[in-house]
RNA sequence: UGGGGCGUCGUCAAGUGGUAAGACACAAGGUUUUGGUCCUUGCAUUCGCGGGUUCGAAUCCUGCCGCCCCAACCA
């Protein structure tokens, strides 16, 4: 148990907030979620469930001039995809603007608030610094009578856009800066996604958060380890604002992934500037590109689950999230065969014009998937890479004189290699197969090392593959200056022409299964569609042969 | 630098005074009609470093070191 749990365990032992537990996940509207929020969204909602408490979504809408419509739509239909349910309880901050204005009069009229007409510069220089204090701003005193009418024309629009703003009165030498007579309000005259024109005056978000989590009845708001510094200023305003109810405020710290980033500022820009094809592009962190590229939302949880809640800061290792993602994929997915690369083999001893149907499983992991029949012929398609006309001895596929198993059908052996006189490419196999093999199991006993996956060429279907990975080709892609210049430039390799067996010609969007022997696809939700299917490849195999060669280990 | 937070295996992460869980990764074997899966084994005499308390410390005290956050009219 993590120690955001422990506590709430212990506020329940204990009987605080009436013996109920009520989390929120309160996304800001300007970007799409991405794999780091998974980790806030199943933790609170992860609580609500296990405590028998309820969760709430609730929009952070407070800054107009980054939020959209566009984002709160992505947002929801990714906690949907997550499996995260809010029931009916969906809010905005912008929902309680007409009671923060109310609070705002409060703190005013209690002398703890006051309109500023500072500058942005003079606010800033009169903060002070991190070692020194900062001076009060002249209009601290201000009577509050003044600071109500001034607030009020603020509100009516009345004034310019950074002519003044509302500041609490705390302590300009605080050391905590973020206690320096923080900001409140200021004066924004663009309109808002859900508001439109009705208000010129936004509250910034420590104004806002801690006072929506008190309106919702929020016991534990959970957030990530760069707000720590908020935290007295949130209680501050939860001590001296007349609040329903007293959230507490905990933090924990945010997903890292190697080989990616996670700021929605640097994902922007990626998706501004084009180097992918938007938010949701798979090679995207977010949860809409994760989604496209195939994950599930089981092997996030299952993910989610295992890299567990802490306080220090950390970036997990990719490789754990893929692993996650195969452990699942591996039980649930059937396997099937495609050609990436397309090799054309002749079985010279194979009767011209004979088809046979050999019966394939499904999957070996998973008995009641059962068995397909694929086409077997005289001319067939095996992949490049499985065949080496110089090969070294680890190399247990295809090479002249050399004996296989075609997966589930008969062996074969390479007799002769034909290349394109010009260019010396080999384009085409002239093998002999044995009869007596069919199944793939030899009578006499006979064994053979390499297992190929083939696709009768006169029955295959064309396809476009997708073959993604990793976005950056540094694992801390911001180590060293500008990540953009990490970026992977094989990130994506688009292949056509690649020869499935023939039931994968009228695959629905959305369908998912392992390539045998490559990894696991996924047939693009807006690309694919039947007679045309277009796979992306979500996760490759583990491959034990590509990392002999890279250790030089093939003998 | 003032304040806040954090330092346990390559990466995450349990552990809260009784003598270092687990997962991923990695390595070596075995099984295998996917060089996949699966199985077996190995992988921190040590918990940032140094002192101290104690029969006993990753856990308590103390000094130091390192990393992260805060000086947006962003969240």
């Amino acid at each position: 148990m993590d120690f955001i749990r422990a506590i709430v365990k212990d506020d329940l032992a204990a009987g605080r907030n009436e013996g109920r537990v009520h989390t929120r996940f309160p996304p800001e509207p300007n970007g799409y979620l991405h794999i780091g929020h998974s980790k806030a969204i199943l933790l609170n909602y992860g609580i609500a469930q296990e405590f028998g408490g309820k969760f709430n979504l609730r929009f952070d809408d407070t800054n107009p001039e980054k939020e959209e419509t566009e984002y709160v739509e992505s947002i929801k239909a990714d906690l949907r995809w997550l499996g995260a349910d809010w029931e009916d309880r969906e809010f905005f901050a912008s929902d309680y603007f007409d009671q923060l204005y109310a609070w705002a009069v409060h703190l005013i009229t209690a002398g703890k608030a006051f309109v500023c007409s500072q500058s942005l510069e003079d606010v800033r220089a009169y903060r002070g610094t991190v070692t020194e204090p900062g001076r009060p701003s002249p209009d601290r005193e201000r009577p509050a009578e003044e600071s109500l009418r001034l607030f009020e024309g603020m509100k009516n629009g009345e004034f310019d856009e950074g002519q003044y703003t509302l500041r609490a009165k705390i302590d300009m030498a605080h050391s905590n800066m973020k206690m320096r007579d923080p900001l409140l309000y200021r004066i924004r005259k663009v309109h808002h996604h859900r508001t439109g024109d009705q208000w010129c005056i936004y509250p910034f978000y420590d104004f806002a958060h801690g006072q929506s989590d008190a309106i919702e009845g929020i016991t534990h708001s959970i957030c990530t380890l760069e707000f720590e510094v908020n935290r007295p200023l949130y209680d501050w305003f939860i001590e001296n604002l007349p609040v329903p109810h007293k959230p507490r405020q905990i933090e924990f710290a945010r997903l890292n992934l190697t080989y990616t980033v996670m700021s929605k500022r640097k994902l922007l820009k990626l998706v501004q500037e084009g180097h992918v094809s938007g938010w949701d592009d798979p090679r995207m962190p977010t949860i809409s590109g994760l989604r496209r590229l195939g994950y599930t939302p089981s092997s996030i949880r299952n993910f989610n689950e295992r890299i567990g809640i802490a306080k220090r800061s950390s970036t997990v290792d990719l490789d754990l999230l893929k692993w996650a993602l195969r452990e699942e994929l591996n039980q649930t997915a059937d396997r099937v065969m495609a050609v990436l690369r397309p090799l054309k083999v002749v079985i010279t001893n194979y009767p011209e014009g004979q088809v046979e149907q050999i019966e394939c499983v499904n999957n070996p992991e998973d008995p009641a998937s059962g068995t397909r029949e694929v086409p077997f012929s005289r001319e067939i398609w095996i992949e490049q890479d499985d065949f080496r006309e110089e090969a070294p001895r680890k190399f247990f596929r295809l090479k002249p004189g050399a004996e296989v198993r075609l997966k589930h059908a008969y062996f074969i052996t390479c007799d002769a290699v034909v290349k394109d006189p010009d260019t010396g490419e080999v384009v085409e196999l002239r093998c002999s197969y044995d009869p007596e093999t069919r199944g793939g199991d030899s009578p006499d006993g006979r064994k053979v090392k390499g297992t190929l996956h083939w696709v009768s060429a006169d029955h295959a279907v064309d396809a476009e593959v997708r073959l993604y990975d990793n976005l950056f080709r540094e694992p801390f892609p911001d180590q060293g200056g500008n990540y953009l210049d990490n970026l992977n430039p094989n990130s994506l390799e688009v292949l056509t022409g690649c020869k499935l067996e023939p039931g994968l010609g009228g695959v629905e969007p959305g369908y998912r299964c392992q390539f045998m022997r490559q990894g696991y696809f996924f047939a693009d939700p807006q690309d694919s569609q039947p007679g045309r299917p277009v796979f992306n490849r979500t996760v490759t195999l583990k491959d034990s042969w590509a990392k002999l060669e890279a250790g030089g280990k093939t003998g």
